[in-house]
DNA sequence: AGCACGCCGACT
DNA sequence: GTCGGCGTGCTC
């Protein structure tokens, strides 16, 4: 090779091995000659391989999470590489200052280190001799540009880095899986008739739309009943026919079960890939390659299928997006819902949220216009929705059964003739639920007159804010001039048993967190579950009783009502239409607001209310909030160089609370033993990507310098409270 | 995060 | 003159 074999040390080259002295100075010297006589030159590499002969410069995404390095590293390509690096494939570099140069040396400083390809080049911009790529991993190019500018965008998004989201968008690479060729994709189906989408009005329109070639963006409201897995497939296979591809996201392996046998029972095999997590690792990253590769159209999958590399994508779709599992649990905590949106822009593709209930999220793309509504009209909603019956749970039943079963009588009748003619559905509270505080008379939520957080008990007398820590002294009900507070928990699994006990004729059968049952035959049986995992009846419940109603109307959280009508909603949905005897009995004080929109079935005009409420209170979705975790020093020392917009807030910082009893610990908990302090900032409509930016810089420029600790973001905290 | 460089004080 | 403490800054 030329001179560039044998070019002299770089600046930093061991001083030891100079015999002559002043190393830096030649140094310096050097440095100077080399940057007046080679800017941008072409790529040398000290090691001295032949380069490729066009774009012999390889720009490089080193894997490396901290947020200082959330740059591009250009690399040369040996010529022995060129046929391999291509855009997207997985190489391997040296990275680390180990990695200078050493004068006559074959050290090979800094370690191994994996990447992402990003793009070929003919010169770079680096003024240092570029290292050489160390080797491709793989020929296989997972990370095409479509992929790569959605996650830069979620990176953004979250105030996250790059390589952080690229780790939950492009799966581990399995060798076996990428040995084996894709299936040829199968042609377009054609288009399908509406079925079951006849139900609403718009729902045909829709689907014609997708069908032809459109990106209509519609938040469904789902009637309650079986049908919503055919309507999802029928859905994609219109996007199919259009000569695009689709994405569906479920909360969960069993529900992308029922969208995997609907798209079966419509399409056949062939036409989708089922990504989730109980496939396996081999299995699920030759789905993945087999979609990447524009073998299989459409993918129906959970959480991490939101970065799907769906190839020419026409649709992309979320059910139930107020399922708490559609927030990753890895940084930089990116939700579904959003991602989604972000593909939908950036694909220009339609966008269906779907869902039984309505969240304030769902709400607000609607009121803003980004999403039209679908919906049925109220009297189908009428016809498919089950009766729904309150009783309070103060009143107490007279039949003894049913005092023995701490019932009121009401719920007792409900189940008993219920049991006559099919299943029963009893939901049962999980534990570990905190309750919050709320007037003792109207059961209001204790709120702060600062900044309207929630108010916990200090001790027995003193109440302060779990946002900004302002004491309050003499709290008083804003709605009813109340004065005393209460925090209320049901016991109710307890009550669950007992029921049983009443009902010897009857099997009980369970579905919990470790046991869940995927679904239950015809017949009478009294199913006791906890939220989420309901089975299916088959037919339908005859009646079900929801027991939690306290429980989780209680809890110290900002979503707690949205969330327990959620679950009512989701168990209620499993129930029989009212035409067919179906029946609710709910454990609720009747004048709550989500018992209301129960009993109205009336989700939508619960996530527009408290969308409004939200609006008026500062409360996201309408504002943005992110929580700033940390020890106290660091936290404060980040709060004060922090440059954040004009309109932001802070709220805070108040100590973390400490973990909940029998809570898993999560993220952004302080480490045990320490106590952590948490703000949070929330910023006007608009202002987001402000915000996100600003954290993002000043927690880079913070760990750039290495010394203190570190400080969590988190954009969009979930439970603040 | 590593890791090397370089500038300072205590030693041969 | 030389070893080694850690504070600082870079990694293609």
């Amino acid at each position: 090779m030329s001179s560039e074999n044998e070019r002299p040390g770089e600046p930093g080259a061991r001083s030891g091995e100079t015999g002559a002295g002043a190393p830096e100075q030649l140094a310096l010297i050097r440095e100077t000659v080399r940057r007046a006589k080679v800017p941008r030159a072409k790529p040398r590499t000290w090691r001295g391989a032949e380069l490729a002969e066009e774009l012999p410069v390889a720009r490089v995404l080193v894997n490396k999470g901290a947020l200082h390095l959330d740059q591009y590293f250009d690399y040369a390509v040996p010529r022995e590489l060129d046929a391999d690096a291509r855009p997207g494939v997985r190489v391997r570099v040296r990275f680390g200052a180990g990695g200078r140069q050493v004068r006559g040396g074959r050290r090979e400083g800094g370690g191994l280190i994996d990447g992402f390809l990003v793009e070929r080049r003919a010169s770079s911009d680096y003024q240092g001799a570029l290292a050489a790529l160390a080797y491709v991993v793989s020929p296989e190019p997972v990370l095409g540009p479509e992929l790569l500018a959605l996650s830069r965008a979620v990176a953004d998004r979250y105030a996250g880095s790059l390589a952080d989201v690229l780790q939950l968008a492009v799966p581990p690479r399995n060798g076996r899986a990428e040995g084996r060729p894709s299936p040829a994709p199968l042609p377009p189906p054609p288009a399908p008739s509406p079925g079951p989408w006849e139900r609403y009005e718009q729902g045909p329109g829709f689907l014609r739309a997708l069908a032809e070639g459109g990106a209509p963006r519609a938040v469904w409201t789902a009637l309650p009943g079986p049908h919503w897995p055919e309507e999802t497939a029928r859905a994609v296979a219109a996007t199919l026919a259009s000569g695009r591809g689709a994405l569906v996201v479920v909360p969960d392996g069993r529900t992308a079960g029922r969208v995997d046998a609907a798209l079966t029972a419509l399409l056949g095999k062939g036409h989708h890939a089922l990504l989730t997590a109980d496939s396996g690792p081999e299995k699920r990253y030759g789905q993945w390659l087999a979609v990447r590769r524009g073998s299989v159209r459409a993918v129906v999958g959970t959480r991490a299928a939101m970065f799907a590399p769906v190839a020419d994508l026409g649709l992309v779709a979320v059910w139930d997006d107020g399922d708490s599992s559609h927030s990753d649990d890895h940084a930089p905590f990116p939700h579904v819902r959003e991602v989604l949106e972000l593909r939908a822009a950036h694909s220009r593709c339609a966008f269906l949220l779907g869902g039984v209930n309505c969240t304030v999220e769902a709400a607000q793309l609607v009121e803003s216009g980004w999403a039209l509504p679908l919906r049925a009209d109220r009297d189908r909603v009428r016809a498919a929705a089950p009766l729904v019956r309150t009783v309070d749970d103060g009143e107490l039943a007279r039949d003894e059964a049913a005092r023995a079963a701490r019932l009121p009588s009401l719920a007792w009748q409900t189940v008993r003739d219920g049991l006559r003619r099919g299943p029963v559905l009893v939901q049962v509270p999980r534990r570990g639920y905190v309750p919050r505080l709320a007037c003792e008379r109207c059961r209001e939520p204790a709120r702060c007159r600062h900044c309207a957080g929630p108010l916990q008990a200090r001790d027995q007398r003193d109440l302060d804010c779990a946002w900004c820590g302002t004491a309050e002294t003499s709290w008083q009900c804003p709605a009813c001039g109340g004065l005393r507070l209460r925090a209320q928990i049901v016991g109710a699994r307890r009550t669950a048993e007992e029921l049983g006990r009443a009902f010897p004729d009857v099997p009980v059968r369970t579905s919990g967190r470790d046991h869940v049952l995927d679904s239950v035959p015809d017949q009478p049986a009294l199913v006791v579950s906890t939220p989420g995992a309901e089975p299916v009846a088959e037919g339908g419940f005859a009646a079900a009783l929801l027991l939690d109603g306290w429980a989780m109307v209680g809890r110290p959280d900002l979503r707690a009502g949205e969330e327990a009508l959620r679950r009512w909603t989701a168990a209620a949905a499993l129930v029989r239409g009212q035409p067919d005897g179906g029946t609710v009995v709910i454990v609720a004080e009747p004048t709550l607001r989500p018992v209301q929109a129960l009993v109205r079935w009336d989700p939508v005009g619960h996530a527009r209310r408290e969308l409004a409420e939200r609006a008026e209170l500062g409360f996201p979705p309408v504002s943005r909030m992110a929580a700033v975790t940390g020890p106290p020093e660091a936290l404060a020392a980040f709060l004060t160089a922090v440059e954040l917009p004009a309109e932001a807030e802070v709220l805070g910082p108040v100590p973390v609370p400490t973990t909940a009893e029998g809570r898993p610990r999560r993220p952004g908990d302080a480490p045990p033993g320490e106590t952590w302090e948490r703000a949070l900032v929330r910023v006007p409509p608009g202002r987001g990507a402000a915000l996100a930016t600003a954290l993002k810089t000043a927690s880079a420029a913070r760990t750039a310098r290495g010394n203190a600790d570190p400080v969590r973001i988190r954009i969009d905290p979930p439970d603040i409270g």
